[in-house]
DNA sequence: GCTGCGCATTGACATAGATCAATGCCGCCT
DNA sequence: AGGCGGCATTGATCTATGTCAATGCGCAGC
């Protein structure tokens, strides 16, 4: 599972092929022609991140945005106190750089190992300028991204614990659907408890007891690094919106 | 509180001044000269909502997009049970129809009376393809809304009721200083205590309770149809990421 | 093959906030 | 002026989830 080709994990840092790129289908570069492609690889840096290495970190001035070619990222924010909300989680083709001000207002670290084309902000913005198409795949980026996010002040505002795990693996299977083009019932973890448990906003022991729980129901079954959704239908009922 | 000079609000129909228009400053609108101004007021409805009347429903076909003039708009998701979770206000300046596919994935309802410009979906879009700055506007402020609704996910998955309703108070606070331009310590909260809850994934009696306390505590003062800040240097030590 | 460490699980108990049920308040309609 | 309907408040109790504390498990390093 999660065993991707990851045609652009060249070793090479410079010269990438973003025609060749396997991720470009559902990412922020689908909308570019063939040539604006090849100016996009010369500003393209190629980049590596071992498990819980940042990509940036929460008040960081902005100097790169990212796409994800391989590999899951969690977003959090932090409060004085230690409490943390992880906001997403970034797959392969998503982008990561909307931050509006200089400064990042969340953090970034990768999840498990991470590879990702990074651009210099100002390069991109500039390319932004100067291919509308570029800033229209931005815009609906954007915008897919705010109602991900309303979907997600459902779940954290009005949902139970149980409701929350579920939701969370359907969506995660249906993101994955998309990325690796089809609908498997095995769904990769790559975040640890700790990630899902400050993503849902419950506690490491309520998510443990609901996966258990779930798990002796048959509605899923645990396997190493992941899960495999025995009962999709049944999920898809207590997931209903 | 909440007396503004309205001067978008002409009894008239079409033909409004967006020059005039006293919200354009903070609004998407900004961006345009003189003449697309003219442009964009040929293609203006003005809107007139009484509190109650929904600007569109969940599902509905996306028509019209909608700048805010005047009042308070909540927008919110249901689920089927009936639960509700408001995942915004819309206050003067703010623009609606971010909404990505064919049909809205919220509703949006007048809060108190409220006054709109209303503009075809596909005006809009023509318009915002001819125009990469209108463009870049909207995709500000869709990164804007972006960046409000992870704010809200830390709230709601991370903070206790009380902070929720001092977060809610001096974001709202702050939201009415831009608008208005004075940073006054009246908040104007023309929407009901239930929208408080929905929106602070709370129940109408917790809200209640938190704002009975913190007036016992001279925190703040009530009001009608608001609330005074009497400590905001204490809100603010509490509200602090 | 052991050991230690980081995660995950499980259990016992505590509590913030939900639920249920009155009661209060205020503006609007007649 | 009086009564009614929609909100808001308040109190008593319940419960889902948090907290605290072991225990378990697998894997990396020796």
């Amino acid at each position: 599972m999660n065993c991707h080709p990851e045609v652009c994990r060249s070793g090479i840092t410079t010269a990438n092929s973003c025609e060749a790129c396997w991720v470009r289908r559902g990412s922020v570069c689908a909308a570019l022609s063939s040539d604006e492609l090849a100016v996009l690889a010369s500003l393209a840096q190629k980049a590596e991140f071992a498990p819980k290495k940042a990509l940036f970190l929460q008040g960081d001035r902005v100097v790169s945005v990212f796409n994800i070619t391989s590999g899951v990222v969690r977003l959090y924010k932090l409060l004085t106190d230690g409490r943390r909300q992880v906001i997403g989680f970034a797959l392969p083709g998503d982008f990561l750089g909307l931050a509006r001000g200089d400064a990042y207002d969340f953090s970034a670290d990768a999840a498990d190992h991470v590879s990702a084309c990074a651009f210099s902000r100002a390069d991109y913005t500039a390319l932004a300028d100067a291919k509308p198409h570029l800033l229209r795949q931005l815009y609906d980026f954007a915008a897919h991204e705010l109602a991900l996010a309303q979907d997600q002040m459902v779940l954290l505002g009005r949902r139970s614990a149980e409701e929350k795990v579920i939701c969370f693996l359907l969506r995660l299977q249906e993101r994955w659907a998309r990325i690796e083009g089809n609908a498997s019932v095995m769904v990769p973890l790559p975040m640890n408890r700790q990630d899902i448990a400050d993503f849902l906003g419950l506690t490491i022991e309520t998510v443990s007891r609901t996966f258990t729980r779930l798990a002796r129901d048959k509605t899923i079954l645990n396997v190493s690094q992941g899960v495999r959704l025995m009962n999709p239908d049944r999920m898809a009922r207590i997931a209903a919106t």
